[in-house]
RNA sequence: GGCUAUGUAGCUCAGUUGGUUAGAGCGCAGCAUUCAUAAUGCUGAAGUCGGUGGUUCAAGUCCACCCAUAGCCA
């Protein structure tokens, strides 16, 4: 059965990433959204289509502007540093960008403010002036992640200007208790600035139309259009898309000292990257942009990001006069061991760690294996990971190459045979069969169906041999050319195995390709076959994964987050002129483990009484303690010391809390502190108690 | 707190509109095999389908509540 290339037109096709930011270095969890594209782009080539794929480095916005203060270096260096070390690390997974641009371009600058300008003309800025918190040391507005204080309902210290992560209230920063700028520790004050602001709720109908449009090819996974719903159901309100100065972006026209807010340029880095695209290779961007266009455009994202892309950049592309996306496709988020990935345990795998390891494509097939069309998280089991690899791409399919390739060369110079014996014949002919199903799981992004289906074929292919055993064949001499025929049938599976696996591997297929002696597989090889054609001999091209590589990159992803950042050479004079506050921000990051004597001060340790200590009811490891520390009112606090103290052991007795802890709702009430214990815990745990003559209340210091 | 998802064998996942003894791969056990950098084939053991209650002749599949995990709340 023929492929369905035949019958289906060529497509244009643009397909994006989302942009990294220029303020750190990529991780695993990054790399699922671009192995997840780089796949998808792949197969969308290999099918002949016209496929562009594009991307590049977020540059704008405050954290990139401190961390290069931060530095002392230029922006400018900053940005192209990151950009060089973003590059290789998408190289070298063979993430195969066809412009890796940067939103700090002249494209970029050109094309958003246009983008500003069309949306003012239609009527879809508002500017208004607002209130807001403002740091007089540092002379800069403040959003709300560089303001801290105390939560207004709680009384929390140290929560950031939006919300409480300790009583999860959320407030507008200005109600927070003796705020103070994360950046100077200046106190803010209020200062009014007019700001520009896109009016998104005009943009409902057309975002709802959008959204569901005639036909049934929505641009939205269900899930994601269950969360629009949602947000339309709450009401969509003006966006706020101006930054004061100063700020690193582009400004905005005839605004002088105002800002595009990064978040509006980001997405038309998407158009910028491919403009630079269009002027390198001589492409008709507008082919692809203007509203009638023909092309696909399609960007995959994190979930993370859907409120951007869904709502905003489709609007912004309507009323800027542009043709809207596609799809978009979402991804969920990578968890390491079905948790969280974490510095200390040494899941918080950076690109550059995996690589010193391991064989980038290992990463590639498995997330493949993993990846599905929906938003679920995928979970990177190690040791799922370490048998997937080595049974199915070792033990299945390299397999299938090694054990007939051998008979090839030494029994017939390594050339194949002209014809194929019936069972062989059918095996390659059910592998064939199988093309249009698994280009379908394909296009569709249904790569762990794919794979499902695929190694499906690599163990119809192992039965073939065994079921042939040509080992016996080759030992009877009146059975050569039948020998011939199957190992040629067994190299002509692997050749077709390969093709499928071609978007997932391109580097092993590139092996494969010189091994076999043939040109880059496309997807329409499929419909041929391998007949009297000489290979190469073959030479073992997949390793098995130890599990001490593994141990290497945990431990070794242990070690790097917790060394200091290399310092990079500081400039003397533009260290000065910032003034005091930021060399104490930057002398702290300089080493993490260290603390300064302010930090020290920070922590309120006091001497306290237990006044009573209680088993909780239901709690395994908690007793419930009234501390006495000097105040009027006791303190309730819930320790984990259950295992290693009665509590008729505890009452009367001083030990040491931390009385400034911010409280914690627990299941069983409100914990307002800490006592201190040293051990490794169970019944090897021992609580501080200070020498006699103590107080309760007294200050440690 | 509200919302969106997820929870099926040791691990990773399929289970279509509710319908016969719940499936696959890996791992494990046994047997076979030796072409293959021990890879392969066959056979087998293993699940009260997160929990409780309900609808139904019939529920992993529908409903309610609860628990756990992840994310979003501009």
């Amino acid at each position: 059965m023929p492929s369905d290339i035949t019958t289906e037109h060529s497509r244009k096709i643009l397909v994006t990433s989302a942009l990294p930011y220029a303020n750190g270095s990529i991780h695993i969890g990054h790399l699922v959204e671009y192995i997840q594209t780089d796949i998808w782009v792949r197969f969308q080539k290999m099918r002949g289509h016209r496929c562009h794929y594009v991307c590049a480095d977020d540059t704008h916005g405050t954290p990139v502007m401190l961390r290069a203060e931060q530095e002392g270096i230029p922006l400018e260096a900053l940005i192209e540093r990151v950009h060089g070390e973003h590059f290789r690390d998408f190289s070298d997974f063979s993430i195969a960008f066809d412009n890796y641009h940067s939103t700090h371009s002249d494209e970029n600058r050109v094309l958003s403010q246009g983008i500003y300008r069309r949306l003012d003309q239609a009527g879809l800025i508002t500017k208004r002036t607002i209130e807001q918190l403002y740091d007089p040391e540092k002379e800069m507005f403040l959003s709300d992640r560089f303001i801290k204080g105390g939560c207004p309902k709680c009384k929390a210290e140290d929560q950031y200007g939006d919300s409480c992560e300790v009583c999860g209230a959320t407030y507008a920063p200005t109600e927070l208790i003796n705020p103070y700028s994360a950046l100077s520790g200046a106190t803010p004050i209020s200062k009014a600035s007019e700001h520009h602001f896109f009016k998104l709720g005009e943009c409902e109908a057309f975002l709802k139309e959008w959204l569901n449009p005639e036909g049934d090819n929505p641009p939205l996974q269900l899930e994601a259009a269950n969360k629009m719903n949602e947000w339309f159901e709450a009401g969509l309100r003006d966006w706020d898309i101006s930054r004061d100065a100063p700020y690193f972006g582009f400004e905005i026209p005839d605004a002088p000292g105002k800002f595009l807010y990064v978040w509006l340029d980001a997405p038309v880095g998407y158009m910028a990257s491919f403009k630079n695209l269009c002027e390198k290779e001589g492409l008709d961007f507008d082919s692809y942009w203007q509203p009638d266009s023909d092309a696909e455009l399609y960007h995959f994202i994190g979930k993370d990001i859907l409120y951007f892309h869904a709502l905003f950049w489709p609007a912004t592309l309507k009323y800027a006069g542009y043709r809207t996306p596609t799809k978009i496709c979402v991804h969920g988020f990578l968890t390491v061991d079905g948790q969280k990935m974490s510095k200390s345990r040494g899941t918080f795998i950076m690109a550059r760690t995996y690589l010193e390891h391991l064989n980038p494509e290992y990463l590639r097939y498995y997330f493949a294996a993993k990846l599905s069309d929906r938003i679920e998280d995928i979970d990177l089991n190690l040791e799922d990971f370490t048998a997937r690899v080595n049974s199915n791409l070792v033990g299945k399919y390299i397999n299938i190459a090694s054990r007939s390739a051998g008979f090839i060369s030494k029994r017939f110079d390594g050339q194949l045979a002209s014809t194929l014996e019936q069972d062989g014949a059918k095996l390659v002919a059910d592998i064939q069969a199988q093309a249009a199903q698994i280009a379908a799981r394909f296009e569709a992004r249904q790569f762990s169906e794919a794979m499902r289906e695929i190694m499906a074929l690599a163990d119809q292919a192992n039965e073939y041999v065994s079921d042939k055993a040509p080992w016996a064949m080759a030992k009877q001499e009146d059975q050569k050319q039948q020998l011939h025929e199957v190992c040629t049938a067994i190299i002509n599976a692997f050749r077709l195995l390969s093709i499928y696996l071609k978007p997932v591997l391109p580097k092993l297929a590139g092996e494969v390709e010189a091994f076999l002696n043939i040109a880059p597989l496309q997807w329409q090889d499929i419909d041929t076959l391998l007949i009297g054609h000489t290979i190469n001999p073959y030479r073992h091209l997949v390793k098995r994964i130890e599990q001490k590589q593994i141990d290497a990159m945990v431990e070794a992803s242990a070690a790097t987050l917790q060394q200091t950042k290399p310092s990079p050479a500081r400039h003397g004079e533009a260290q000065q002129k910032k003034g005091s506050a930021a060399k104490k921000a930057a002398t702290a990051k300089d080493d993490d483990s260290m603390i300064q004597f302010d930090d020290f001060a920070k922590v309120d340790l006091r001497i306290a009484k237990i006044v009573k200590a209680e088993h909780v009811e239901g709690a395994d490891k908690l007793l419930q303690l009234t501390l006495d520390i000097g105040e009027a009112q006791t303190r309730n606090v819930f320790a984990g010391i259950k295992s290693a103290y009665s509590p008729e052991q505890l009452e009367g007795k001083l030990t040491v809390m931390v009385a400034n802890l911010a409280p914690r709702k627990m299941r069983f009430g409100l914990s307002e502190g800490m006592v201190l214990a040293a051990g490794p815990g169970g019944k090897s745990l021992w609580i501080l108690e200070p020498h006699e003559g103590a107080q309760p209340g007294m200050k440690v210091k």
